[in-house]
DNA sequence: TGAGTAATAAACTTTTTAGTATATTTTTGC
DNA sequence: GCAAAAATATACTAAAAAGTTTATTACTCA
């Protein structure tokens, strides 16, 4: 890594709470400056532009998260035991992996209208976690961990939709607790499909 | 009704589905004026500033929202068909009921990090929202209709985050479709508590 | 150790957006 | 029909944010 890329990187690094936190529109480039310790012209020696800085922070933080959550889930070696890796994973909204919330519903909500080339990565990163969970579910009823009473499809969208919108709310409400009720539940609800 | 209060509230209307689409950053007060096809002049005779039409453009949106639903549920009599024209309500994200989306989440994850005064507002219509649907359900059990193994505050918690994260969802995905197998599986947990 | 690479400093231009001012025209309601 | 209220038209200022320029300094590695 020369210098040059690791400057880069750095700059990725600090944007990439500030976009979380602030997001897209709300991040002047003068805040990443701050953050960086790094001065104009350094910056757009690496970035044509804003756009360019944006699309990069934003797959720096979809990257990051993606990579979090499956070092976690790895860990695990059971199904039951990779989806419940999830929920932990999730279970201090206020206190998230990256500073300001989940950068997948953060970028989803602020691109689903305008933005297309985020929207695009977001979009990606929301099908490979679809299929991700559903393979884990199906390889837990092909092992007969799970009744194959359960759809893991279905399973897969109710449980990233409740966790990533319990996320939201419980950020807005200012508490964590809300989410403790819904994992339990959702832990029922999977064992309930245990064979 | 004034012509003055007419026009104010023309530009309420109109700001509406350009602030549900665009976000609160993302919204210029010469978009406001192109779409409500009135004068500067105009517009900062109603408000104040752009915080101020901000601030009233989400209070429009979150009381458009509110009213929108519940008008929808109170054609029901029972807490389950309450609870299912809640679910029906939102079966088709990429045609909401404002276009843009659920104000509801939009706002909140544009300012569970900043704008203080508007944060308050979508928290006061989240925890509104939940002591409802969690009295809703309340009524169902006291009424025999459900049985009190049913957590009406955890199940509106799930019931909530995971429509509203779905509606995202979707909605970055361009598609209806995760919703229906989403509302057909809250349906049928529901009904697992039928009596 | 010196040539190329990377970053700074600081002043600058450009663009965008918010907000103001005022004279004029239109609308409304008594 | 006329006075007050409401809105327009137009031109403007102010501020913030994006992006550029260039001379200078510092770092890196063959």
């Amino acid at each position: 890594m020369t210098k040059a890329e690791k400057t880069k990187q750095f700059i990725l690094e600090s944007a990439g709470p500030i976009y979380n936190v602030k997001g897209i529109n709300g991040t002047a480039v003068d805040d990443v400056l701050d953050a960086a310790k790094v001065t104009k012209g350094c910056l757009y020696s690496h970035f044509e532009n804003k756009e360019d800085l944006s699309i990069q922070t934003a797959d720096y933080l979809l990257n990051k998260i993606t990579y979090g959550l499956a070092q976690a889930m790895m860990k695990e070696k059971t199904a039951k035991g990779k989806i419940f890796a999830y929920m932990e994973f999730n279970r201090f909204p206020l206190n998230t992996y990256i500073s300001g919330g989940c950068p997948i519903f953060n970028l989803a909500s602020e691109v689903d209208d305008n933005h297309v080339v985020i929207k695009k990565k977001v979009n990606a990163v929301l099908v490979t976690s679809q299929k991700m969970f559903a393979n884990i579910i199906q390889f837990g009823i092909d092992n007969k961990e799970f009744s194959d009473k359960l759809d893991p499809i279905v399973f897969s969208f109710k449980l990233f939709s409740s966790v990533e919108g319990g996320i939201l709310m419980c950020r807005v409400m200012n508490t964590n607790h809300p989410m403790k009720g819904l994992i339990k539940n959702l832990k029922d609800e999977l064992e309930s499909y245990s064979i």
